[in-house]
DNA sequence: CAGCGCCCCTGCCCGC
DNA sequence: TGCGGGCAGGGGCGCT
């Protein structure tokens, strides 16, 4: 499910719910997620109190006296604020209950999320100290980007949405920020000039942006509701649209494969 | 070491 | 209505 702007949403979202709030217990009713969940979790953060709910790329940070907590939601995962009388559906694996009777409930059908526990500072997690800047922020420009790029023979789709060069650019997004830029999702990076990628950060920019405003409506009735993205409803230019014509062009957006996933261009508007 | 496939898992939709 | 196949918004790992 989440690409960024549904775990910044997400984020958003729990954090005045559970934070500076302590924890009373921890309820793990499957372990098996894509790595294992930590063992012993309850006696770990029993009694600690969460001091602030953060994001990195796509992982959650849950920060405590004693360490950190890492979610990260996979393909299907999601995070809601329940309480005690809240029924429990199936693929509900973990509840962390908190002393003010909130539950923050991690419901993941496919198991492709993961739960760590370090005592370590967390950006240095192996999972987190090899990621690149967050899009948002200025560390991502397109002289670095570009810089990146050189020699690089990888078609441009999968490179921006490699998390060593950008993090948060998922599948939807980069059909969608390559449409924007007018570039071809085949091309290779190397090939791209810089002045294109200069194009190209403004629309991952743009798309991500207006995508965390729309999550952000959702907002709201966060805790009494289903948690459903509000991006879901914003206007995709090909992501999903084989075959309808091209906004733009009215030519038929095209469809193919790449590294497995389903990649959507206009020929006539991407060079 | 860049670049590729593979795979973890369940749900859902489509065609027969 | 049942069943098999294909596909799904992620991303680490292991092989070449």
């Amino acid at each position: 499910m989440p690409e960024l702007p549904e775990v910044e949403t997400t984020c958003r979202g729990i954090a005045p719910h559970i934070q500076g709030q302590a924890v009373e217990g921890v309820t793990v009713r499957n372990s098996k997620l894509r790595w294992p969940v930590p063992r012993g979790l309850n006696k770990t953060l029993s009694g600690q109190s969460l001091i602030t709910v953060g994001r990195r790329g796509k992982y959650l940070l849950l920060n405590f006296p004693q360490g950190t907590l890492i979610m990260h939601l996979g393909m299907s995962g999601s995070l809601q604020i329940v309480t005690s009388d809240t029924p429990v559906r199936k693929h509900d694996h973990v509840d962390i209950a908190f002393t003010n009777g909130n539950i923050l409930r991690l419901h993941d059908p496919r198991r492709f999320g993961s739960i760590h526990w370090t005592t370590a500072e967390p950006l240095q997690h192996d999972l987190l100290s090899q990621l690149g800047p967050e899009p948002l922020d200025t560390a991502f420009n397109a002289d670095d980007l570009w810089q990146h790029a050189r020699k690089r023979k990888v078609a441009i789709k999968q490179f921006i949405m490699d998390s060593h060069v950008v993090v948060g650019v998922g599948n939807i997004y980069a059909s969608e920020s390559l449409f924007r830029a007018g570039i071809h999702p085949k091309r290779a990076a190397g090939k791209v000039s810089r002045e294109r990628y200069e194009a190209l950060v403004k629309a991952i920019k743009t798309v991500i942006r207006a995508a965390i405003k729309q999550g952000g409506t959702t907002l709201r009735d966060f805790t009494g509701g289903d948690g459903k993205p509000g991006y879901f409803k914003q206007k995709l230019n090909v992501y999903g649209r084989q075959g309808e014509p091209c906004n733009n062009c009215g030519k038929p957006v095209s469809h193919c494969v790449m590294g497995q996933r389903a990649t959507y261009y206009c020929t006539q508007c991407q060079k």
